[in-house]
RNA sequence: GGGGGUGUACCCGAGUGGCCAAAGGGGUCAGACUGUAAAUCUGAUGGCUCAGCCUUCGUAGGUUCGAAUCCUGCCACCCCCA
């Protein structure tokens, strides 16, 4: 087996990645796994508790795959097992739900599959946790926690932070970095992958495979991608990510919102766009970047033509202001109308499903946001008793991102 | 086990008997402006059959004409002592 010079691997690794932590090691361990032809095992691990794979997650895994390009072993860790503790990593409270048994594969094959669209899976290890975890007995993991002061624990941030804001911290959640640093042990990593809210887990990994007189880890930490809202970090339950598995043109909506000052980041983290070139494309109207940016993610987890497609049709329904043409159609009784009928307005938003509340349908008609076509012909609401006539085939609006078709049934 | 403290809407947080659906801030949503960016401005932010009504201030009761506010039990969390 041979590998690519040094140099060339590091200008590899090193792009998009905020920290590595020894770097002077991974050096050495690079020219090693060059003179004896081994790969390096560079290890992932995921919680799956969450199905849905996001442009956050695709960070590591980009790394990974490109460590995977280099001629490196990937090794993805399921945590089954440490997916009932709950990462407590940048959280400020316990996860309250308890994940069972059954979920949690469910989830990890889901996320296999989307993780697929990133690594190479047919050349990657992949192991379950549990498979060792499920093995210990008592004495085992007295001896683990043996190893970790609880004085060692509390200088993790998450866990400092918590105490300083007198926000629980349970026994269980102090045994997820002990797990997570002892897989490393087990499959022997050269190299963990992951965020920089994971150092301490991968510091604590170099500690016990010290103890066990393996070679120790050295850590690639990647910045954390913020979110579509430009401030907090990308999560599933903040409402604020793009997930891979997302359809072209939902994607490319979500994008164009995106606020200009995390292109750069993007760039960086999410395409393979040289550094140098970037720096050109975002000296350039920041709408051109934002939507060069959209084409080339959107590209890799559709194809170019879907990302075209999608790139078009933003800018004909949404830059041109013209009709969108996914309006979903919903369906009305006429039961439900007058005699004559027609409905009342914030009555009409409601069945409709464009707001949640008769409440909300109130706002929305006295923000102005309301109007409904009927062939093309725009007529606005203002009033939320207004009767409205109800006709098959009329779009209501009650907001830029809120449409609905109307399909009258018996 | 003992003592002290806290629990308010999505979050923080004011409110200590009626004028409280509950100040203020953040967030979010809608509108204007724009590049569906940022900044700014305006409005909204429990629900409903909406000038009225119903439900909400950890939870269950109680006192009172009237409670987020007072009392009691319970629950959760924090701190100190052991």
């Amino acid at each position: 087996m041979s590998f690519p010079a040094v140099e060339h691997q590091l200008n590899i690794i090193r792009r998009g990645v905020e920290k590595i932590v020894p770097e002077e090691e991974l050096v050495e361990k690079l020219k090693k796994s060059i003179e004896t032809g081994t790969p390096l095992r560079v290890k992932y691990g995921i919680d799956p508790t969450a199905a849905d794979v996001h442009l956050g997650h695709s960070v590591p895994l980009r790394k990974m795959r490109q460590f995977q390009d280099l001629g490196h072993q990937a090794v993805i860790i399921i945590g089954d097992a440490t997916a009932l503790v709950g990462d407590p990593s940048g959280r400020d409270e316990a996860r309250t739900k308890k994940l069972t048994v059954e979920e949690v594969e469910e989830n990890a094959q889901y996320y296999l599959n989307q993780v697929g669209k990133i690594i190479d899976l047919d050349n990657a290890e992949v192991h379950h946790n549990g498979d060792w975890f499920g093995k210990m007995d008592l004495g085992d993991i007295l001896n683990l926690c043996g190893k970790v002061t609880i004085a060692q624990l509390l200088t993790r941030d998450d866990f400092s932070k918590r105490m300083e804001a007198e926000v629980p911290i349970y026994l269980h959640e102090c045994l997820y970095p002990i797990m997570q640093a002892w897989d490393s042990v087990v499959i022997k990593s050269d190299i963990e992958l992951g965020g920089t809210e994971q150092l301490y887990s991968f510091m604590l990994a170099r500690d016990l495979q010290k103890d066990q007189d393996l070679n120790q880890q050295i850590s690639v930490m990647s910045p954390i991608l913020v979110g579509t809202d430009g401030t907090r970090r990308m999560g599933k339950s903040l409402g604020n990510y793009i997930g891979i598995s997302e359809d072209a043109f939902g994607m490319m909506k979500k994008f164009m919102q995106l606020p200009d000052a995390v292109m750069k980041m993007y760039y960086e983290l999410l395409t393979e766009i040289q550094l140098d070139e970037v720096e050109q494309i975002l000296k350039g109207h920041p709408k051109d970047a934002k939507v060069r940016l959209a084409k080339t993610i959107i590209a890799e987890y559709h194809d170019e033509t879907a990302a075209c497609a999608a790139a078009a049709q933003w800018q004909k329904e949404i830059g041109e202001g013209n009709l969108p043409s996914d309006i979903p159609e919903k369906t009305i009784s006429r039961s439900s109308l007058n005699e004559d009928g027609s409905l009342q307005a914030a009555r009409l938003l409601k069945e409709l499903e464009l707001v949640p509340s008769t409440s909300q349908a109130i706002q929305r008609i006295k923000g102005g946001a309301v109007f409904f076509l009927i062939d093309s012909e725009k007529t606005k609401i203002a009033d939320r008793g207004e009767w409205i006539h109800v006709e098959e085939g009329m779009v209501v609006r009650a907001g830029k991102k809120d449409w609905a078709k109307v399909k009258l049934s018996d």
